[in-house]
RNA sequence: GCGGCUGUGGUCUAGCCUGGUAAGACUCAAGCUUCCCAAGCUUGCUACCCGGGUUCGAAUCCCGGCAGCCGCACCA
C-alpha cells in the first residue's frame, strides 16, 4: 500500500514536485518540478521520443507555439465545443451543467447549443431546479480555454492551446511536402497545454497547465496500411477492458472489430508502459470508451489506465484516438489551405490516429508505482529514467578514500548521471539514494586502495558485486540498458 | 462553484478550547566518529498561510481572502 502522504513528503523534501507559487500561497492546478523531478521528466520524454519515433522512419518531432490565434481554435471547434454552459438555481444556489439539465428533463440532444438557445429552451419547457423547484438563473458560457490578447493593443485574440495536437494538424501539408510526400507520416510533439479546470485537485492529476506528448499519425485507410500490417504482431498480448466487460489479458488480435493500424499502435503503446516504464502488466489496462464517454470526432477510443493507489484506483494516463479526417477537413475548410493528397488521380484527406500521453500523469505513475515504504523508503524506477544512474561514496572519510572516490566519480560522470557524497555513514547514503531511486551505488573501500576494485550495490536487492574500476563503464552500461540483470553479475 | 474539515521550521506533528514572544521527532548543514545499509556525539540553519479586527499583548479569539483534503458538481 502506497502511503501517499509519505510519497508527497519525499517529493517535496528531496526535490521532485510541489505546488507552484507556493511562497505566495499557491494557485490550484499548477505544479513545479524540482531538480530531481526535472531530470525524471526529461528522461521520460527522451525515452518516449526514442520509442515512438523509433516505430517508423517517417515519424518525426516538431514543435509549435503555446499560443494559438482565435481562428485556429474556432476552426477546430474548441471555441464552440470546448465549453460548458453553466446555470444555477436562484433559490438553493446549486450549480448545474445546463446541457445535462435540459437533456435530463426533455430528452433532446442540446450539444453545441449556445447559452441563449439553452435559456430559450428552458423557458419554453418551464424547467426548474431539480433539487428545490426554484427558478433558474440565466445560463453562462464557461470556456475551458485561457484567452490571451496578442499585440500592443490586444487587437488580436488568441488562446493558450488546450491541446498540442492543433499545431501539428496545421503543419500537416507543409511537412507532407518537406518529407517528400512519404506516407504514412507521423508528427510528434511534446509541450504544454492549458485548460481552465473548474476544480483541479488530486495533485498533478488534473492541472491547469500540463504536459502532453502526442504522436499524430497521418494515413489514408486502405492505401497506406501496408506498413502497419507488416509490423503487426497478432500474438502480442495486451490487458484490455472492453465496454461492459471485465479486464482481461488477451492477444491483441482478438480485438476483432478493430483495424490493424489501430491494433498495432495500441499494442505498441501497451509495450511502452511495460518495457520502457517497467510497469507490471497487471497494473495497466486499455479501456475502451463507451459512446457516451467518447468525444464526437473519435471513431475508436481506448484509454490507457494505470492502477494508482495514491489516486484511488485506475486513472487515465494516455489515449489512442482514431480521429478520422475530422481535424484536417475542418482546417482545410476554415483556412482554405489544401489538406488533401493525390491518390490514384483523386484528392483524399488523410485520417489521423492520435497517440496522446499526459506527461505529468506518466511521471506521477512512475513515482506512485515505484514507491515502497515497507522496510525502507525507496523508489523503484527504470534505471535509465532515474534522476541519477549511479552514486559514488567513500566507505569512510579518511585514509585517502574520499580522494579515491572522487577519482572514480570523475571517470563516470561524463558517461552517466552520477552523484558523489561523503556525508554521514555509508548506510545513510544508501538510504538517501533509495529514496530518490538511484539504481546503483559504488563504494570505495580499503580493498580499492590495494587492487582498484569497488563494490556496486543494487537498489532492488541491496546485493553487492565487486568489480574493477576499469570495467565500471561497461558494467553500468549493460545494467542500465538491461542487457544483463544485476543477479547475472553475482 | 457549494458544504464540511484543515493550514505551525525542509518534512510530520504538539501548542489553540482556558491569549503572555513557540516544543518535539525526523531531515538538512558543518565537524568528530564509523571497514557496507538511516548507529552515536557536538554545533548550527530554518516556522505560526495572507490581510484586517478585538486586546496592554494574538499561533491562540473574530472577520475576510488564499491554499489543501473529503463529499457534491465538473473532467471537451
Amino acid at each position: 500500500m502506497v502511503d501517499s502522504d509519505e510519497l508527497e513528503s519525499v517529493c517535496k523534501r528531496r526535490g521532485f514536485i510541489w505546488q507552484s507559487s507556493e511562497i505566495y500561497g499557491g494557485e490550484a492546478g499548477f505544479y513545479d518540478y524540482g531538480h530531481l523531478g526535472a531530470l525524471l521528466k526529461d528522461n521520460w520524454e527522451r525515452s518516449w521520443k526514442e520509442y515512438f519515433l523509433g516505430l517508423d522512419d517517417n515519424y518525426h518531432m516538431i514543435y509549435t507555439p503555446n499560443i494559438l490565434p482565435y481562428r485556429v481554435l474556432k476552426a477546430s471547434g474548441h471555441v464552440d465545443m470546448f465549453s460548458d454552459v453553466l446555470i444555477h438555481c436562484m433559490r438553493c444556489e446549486t450549480g448545474f451543467r445546463a446541457d445535462h439539465l435540459v437533456e435530463d428533463v426533455i430528452d433532446m440532444n442540446v450539444e453545441g447549443l449556445s447559452a441563449e438557445e439553452i435559456d430559450k429552451t428552458i423557458e419554453k419547457h418551464d424547467i426548474t431546479c431539480p433539487n428545490c423547484k426554484g427558478a433558474l438563473s440565466e445560463s453562462d458560457d464557461f470556456n475551458m480555454m485561457f484567452s490571451v490578447q496578442i499585440g500592443p493593443t490586444g487587437e488580436h485574440k488568441g488562446f493558450l492551446r488546450p491541446e498540442t495536437a492543433q499545431g501539428t494538424y496545421m503543419n500537416f501539408f507543409r511537412e507532407f511536402r518537406a518529407l517528400r510526400k512519404k506516407m504514412p507520416m507521423g508528427l510528434a510533439t511534446i509541450g504544454s497545454a492549458f485548460r481552465n479546470e473548474i476544480s483541479p485537485r488530486k495533485g498533478v492529476y488534473r492541472l491547469r497547465e500540463f504536459g502532453q506528448a502526442e504522436l499524430q499519425i497521418f494515413f489514408v485507410p486502405g492505401i497506406h496500411e501496408e506498413v502497419f500490417e507488416k509490423k503487426y504482431n497478432a500474438e502480442y498480448r495486451v490487458n484490455v477492458m472492453l465496454v461492459d466487460d471485465d479486464t482481461k489479458l488477451i492477444e491483441v488480435d482478438e480485438l476483432k472489430d478493430l483495424p490493424i493500424f489501430y491494433k498495432y499502435h495500441l499494442s505498441k503503446v501497451f509495450e511502452f508502459f511495460t518495457d520502457k516504464m517497467n510497469l507490471d502488466p497487471d497494473s495497466i489496462r486499455l479501456r475502451e470508451l463507451s459512446d457516451d464517454e467518447r468525444a464526437f470526432y473519435n471513431r475508436i477510443h481506448f484509454d490507457v489506465e494505470i492502477f494508482l493507489e495514491s489516486l484511488g484506483g485506475w486513472k487515465e494516463v494516455a489515449g489512442v484516438h482514431y480521429r478520422g479526417d475530422y481535424d484536417l477537413t475542418k482546417h482545410q475548410k476554415e483556412s482554405g489551405t489544401k489538406m488533401s493528397i493525390p491518390i490514384e488521380g483523386e484528392r483524399v484527406i488523410p485520417h489521423v490516429l492520435e497517440l496522446s500521453f499526459g506527461v505529468d500523469r506518466n511521471i506521477w505513475s512512475l513515482l506512485d508505482r515505484g514507491f515502497g515504504d515497507d522496510d525502507r523508503k525507496w523508489l523503484h524506477l527504470p534505471a535509465d529514467l532515474a534522476p541519477y544512474h549511479v552514486a559514488v561514496f567513500p566507505l569512510i572519510r579518511k585514509d585517502g578514500l574520499p580522494e579515491k572516490s572522487i577519482e572514480v566519480y570523475n571517470r563516470l560522470k561524463s558517461r552517466f548521471r552520477a552523484f558523489w557524497d561523503k556525508s554521514g555513514s555509508v548506510g545513510k547514503r544508501y538510504a538517501r539514494m533509495d529514496e530518490i531511486g538511484t539504481p546503483f551505488c559504488i563504494t570505495i573501500d580499503y580493498d580499492t586502495m590495494d587492487d582498484d576494485t569497488v563494490t556496486i550495490r543494487d537498489i532492488v536487492s541491496k546485493d553487492q558485486i565487486r568489480a574493477p574500476i576499469t570495467e565500471l563503464n561497461d558494467i553500468l552500461r549493460t545494467l542500465i540498458n538491461k542487457e544483463k540483470t544485476f543477479s547475472e553479475y553475482l
